[in-house]
DNA sequence: TTGATTTTTCCGAAATTTCGGACATAAACT
DNA sequence: AGTTTATGTCCGAAATTTCGGAAAAATCAA
C-alpha cells in the first residue's frame, strides 16, 4: 500500500507535530518547509499524496495546487488552512483539491483524511497500470505477415507450456496434444532450449 | 460519471433539504426513510454511494455499515451525526465508513464529501471491469491443444485482416504476404466467407 | 443477353511439416 | 560403474500445406 504524504509546511513546529502524527499512524512523512523544496518530488507517478498548508510566505496553496494538477491531476492535494480562511479553502476544493483541514486539526481527522487520500491515490495508480496493461494485451495485433504473426503466437505458447511443465518437453508436449518429436522439431524452430525454463 | 447517493435519513424534513442540495448539484439522491427500506438498493456492484444517519430508531449506522461491507466492502458509506456524536462517528471511520458529517451540515461540505466518495466508487468500480478484462484476455491460453489455440489465432488474424480490407479477399492476401489461393485455402479450412465482411 | 471483371473453387506438383524410431549425450540416482 | 531419466539430433516415409494455373461461378455494365 502506497503511504508517502509529502508535507509542505513552514512553520516547523507544526510540520514537526504532524510528522509525529503520522509516524504514529504508519505512514510515511516527507516534511518540506516549502513548495521550491518540495516540487522535485511532486511526479505524475508519485506514490502518495500531498499535504500543505494553503497560506505560506513565498507561496500560496493555489500554486501547489496549480503546479501539481498540471504534473499530474490525480494526485491528491490536502490543504491546510487557518481559522478564518474556510471559504478560500472550499473554492480551492472546487478547483481541484481533494479536501481541506482546518488548522488547529485533530490527529485522527487528518489520519483519516490522509488515509482516504491515499486510497484514492492508489486507485489511480492501480487504474493506470490496469489501463497499460489492456493496451498491452489489445495492441499486438494488425500489424506483420500473417507467418510472422503466426509464428509469434507459436513461440508464445510454447515458452507458456514450457514453463508451465517447469522446462519438461516431454510434458509440455502432451499438454499440447503433440508428440514429444514434433515439439523438438518446432523449438528448434524458434531455437528455444527448454534448459532456460528450469 | 457515477451520481447516485442512496439516504437512509428518518427526519422528513432534513431528508428533503438534502434531496433538494444534491440536485441542484447535479447528483442523484434516491431518498429512503429506513434501513429496511433502503437494503434492497444495496448491492455489490450499486452505481453510487450510501449517507445515512448514524442514529435512527430502529437501526443505527453499525448495522447499516456492518450490512454494506457484508455487501460490497468497497461501497462508501458516509454518516450524518449529531452535534455529540463525533467520537462515535471517528470510531464508525476506523470500522469502515468512508467518512462522516455533523448534523447541521454545510451543504457544500456535503456535496464535496459525497463527490470524494463517488469518486471513490467510480474508481473501484472502473478498477473491477479493468480486472475482469484482464482476467479474460488472460485466461483463453494455457488450455487447448496447441494446433487448436493456433487455429483460433490463425482465426482470428484471418478476420481482422478480412475486416480491415472490407472483405476484399486479395487484398487481405497481400497484406498477410501470402498468395491469394493460399488465403482461400485457409478460409475455407476456417469456413470463413468474404462475404460476410462487406 | 453478352462480354468483361471479380470471386471462388479445383487440380496437382513441389515444398514443408509431422512424427515414430534410433541414437548420442548429460544429469540424477543406486 | 551401472541404471534410469530426460534432453536434443538425425532420418525418412507419410501427411499436410502451399501456390500457380485454370476452370467455374458470381457480379456487373452495356
Amino acid at each position: 500500500m502506497i503511504q508517502k504524504v509529502l508535507i509542505i509546511e513552514d512553520d516547523a513546529a507544526l510540520r514537526t507535530s504532524i510528522v509525529q502524527s503520522l509516524d504514529l499512524e504508519g505512514l510515511e512523512p516527507i516534511p518540506t518547509s516549502s513548495f521550491i523544496q518540495a516540487r522535485r518530488t511532486i511526479r505524475s507517478n508519485f506514490k502518495g499524496v500531498i499535504l500543505s498548508d494553503i497560506k505560506m510566505p513565498d507561496h500560496d496553496g493555489f500554486d501547489i495546487l496549480q503546479f501539481t494538477r498540471n504534473c499530474d491531476p490525480d494526485l491528491p492535494v490536502v490543504l491546510l488552512t487557518g481559522f478564518s480562511d474556510v471559504p478560500t479553502a472550499m473554492r480551492a476544493v472546487k478547483e481541484g483539491a481533494y479536501d481541506y483541514l482546518e488548522k488547529p486539526c485533530d490527529p485522527d481527522k487528518l489520519v483519516d483524511t490522509l488515509r482516504r487520500a491515499l486510497k484514492h491515490r492508489a486507485l489511480v495508480l492501480q487504474n493506470r497500470t490496469y489501463r497499460v496493461e489492456l493496451d498491452k494485451k489489445n495492441t499486438p495485433d494488425s500489424d506483420g505477415t500473417l507467418s510472422e504473426q503466426m509464428d509469434q503466437q507459436e513461440r508464445r505458447i510454447l515458452e507458456q507450456a514450457l514453463s508451465a511443465t517447469n522446462g519438461n518437453v516431454g510434458e509440455a508436449a502432451n499438454r499440447l496434444g503433440i508428440p514429444r518429436n514434433t515439439l523438438y522439431d518446432r523449438m528448434t524452430r524458434h531455437r528455444i532450449v527448454a534448459k532456460a525454463f528450469r
